[in-house]
Order: structure tokens, then sequence, then C-alpha cells
DNA sequence: TTGATCAATCAAATTATGTTGATCCAAACA
DNA sequence: TGTTTGGATCAACATAATTTGATTGATCAA
């Protein structure tokens, strides 16, 4: 997620990795900032594919990135990409006030 | 859509509203301004129900108010409900870049 | 009134997503 | 080495969301 301008199916595939609420969890608990794998399990109480399956959902989205450590893997947020979705959402709220010119046109 | 922090279930019926690739053609074609069911039927190429089933969603969501005037309703972007969203990424950023401590804790 | 049009709704069929439990792989350590 | 542990992956199953075509209700014009 180099970029600060989203396209359409870059915006949605973000936008769906977020819509879910495991993964939504997994969001709020990464915000407090990075954490262990096994630490997540723990305080989401989630069995361990179930968690792994929604982590790659937000990895492959570009929400979060893993560092390995040992046997550890570290997750975190990525600012940019919540950055970049913000950017998007402002985007759409410039001109949407607009009122239609009346049917039948 | 009157407060601006959201709760995690409203953020989540955002999120999941906007995580589709009709109803993101909807929010995009609602960007410009807005616009009357009988054209966006025409400017998206949907069949009638089709595009209702996804209006209703975003309407629900609160994403989208409409109007009626005669037989023609209108239907136009809330830009409140997008900047609920924005906030509540900012939120998110905020914090999220703290280095875990390392496992075994 | 009657017929035509705009748009919402419904039930049935289809498709997409998420869950579960087992298995696999790599790192660590005895 | 052999064993344990953290985590990813897979296939089978379960659940949820979307599509389709038909029907309905409301508004307007003839």
């Amino acid at each position: 997620m180099i970029q600060n301008t989203l396209n359409r199916e870059q915006s949605r595939q973000l936008l769906k990795a977020l819509a879910d609420p495991i993964r939504l969890d997994v969001i709020h608990a990464l915000a407090q900032g990075e954490r262990c794998v096994c630490d997540l399990t723990g305080d989401l109480n989630l069995p361990q594919s179930k968690l792994s399956f929604h982590l790659r959902v937000l990895r492959e989205a570009g929400l979060l990135t893993d560092r390995q450590s040992g046997r550890w893997i570290y997750y975190r947020l990525q600012p940019d990409a919540l950055a970049a979705l913000e950017a998007w959402l402002a985007e759409l709220r410039r001109h949407c006030t607009q009122s239609a010119t009346p049917c039948p046109s």
C-alpha cells in the first residue's frame, strides 16, 4: 500500500476485509499496538485456525503486516492502508450534496 | 447517524454495506450528487430489483438518504456517515505502531 | 376509472464466506 | 537426532449474502 489513492478494487478489498466482526475484533486489538499470534488467540478467545484464517484475509488486503521472530509471529496494523481509506472516503464526501435534476429529464 | 463516534456494530454495518462491488458503483455514482433510481438503473446497467436490493442495504446502514417527488425517488450520500467512518479509522491509526513485548512474556 | 410507470418486496435458487478439525511445516530445544 | 510448540493450510461442512423473476403498491396521465 504505497500510493495514497485507492482504485475501486483496492478499496473494495480493504472494506471487505474489515467488514467482519471477528476481523474487527482483531483490528481493535491491534489498534493498541503490535501483538503476537499466540497472545491474540488468548485475547480474543479464538481457535488457532480460525484466527489464522482471518489474519490472512487482513494481511492479504494490506491492512496488516507480520514479522517473524524465532517461532513467534507478530502482527501489526498498517497505518497507510487506514489512511488511504480515509482519503478515499473524504473524496466521496466532496461533491455528494449536489441535488439531482428533476425527472423526467 | 447523528453522533460522530461509531461503536463496533455501527462501523461493521457501514463497512459491510460498502464492501460490495455493485454498492461501490452506486456509491461512486452518488458521489457526484443526488440521483433518481430510474437514472441509476440506466447508469449502472442493473435490473431494477437488484438495484433496489442494494439501495436498501446502503440506506439501512445509514449511508444513503432518499426522498420522494411524485413517482420518482432520489437517493443521495449521507456525508455524516462517511465522516464518522473516517474518524473511526483515524482513531485506529493513533497508537497502532507500538511494538509488542517479546514472547514468551 | 383504466392503464402505464417507478420502485419496493418476496420466495426460490445460486453463490460466496466462514467454521471446524486434522494435518503439515519450521523453529527451538532436549 | 527426536520431540515439542507456534502457526499456516486444507477439505468438508455450515451459514450467510446475492440474484432472479414475479408480484405488489403507489402515482400519474388519459
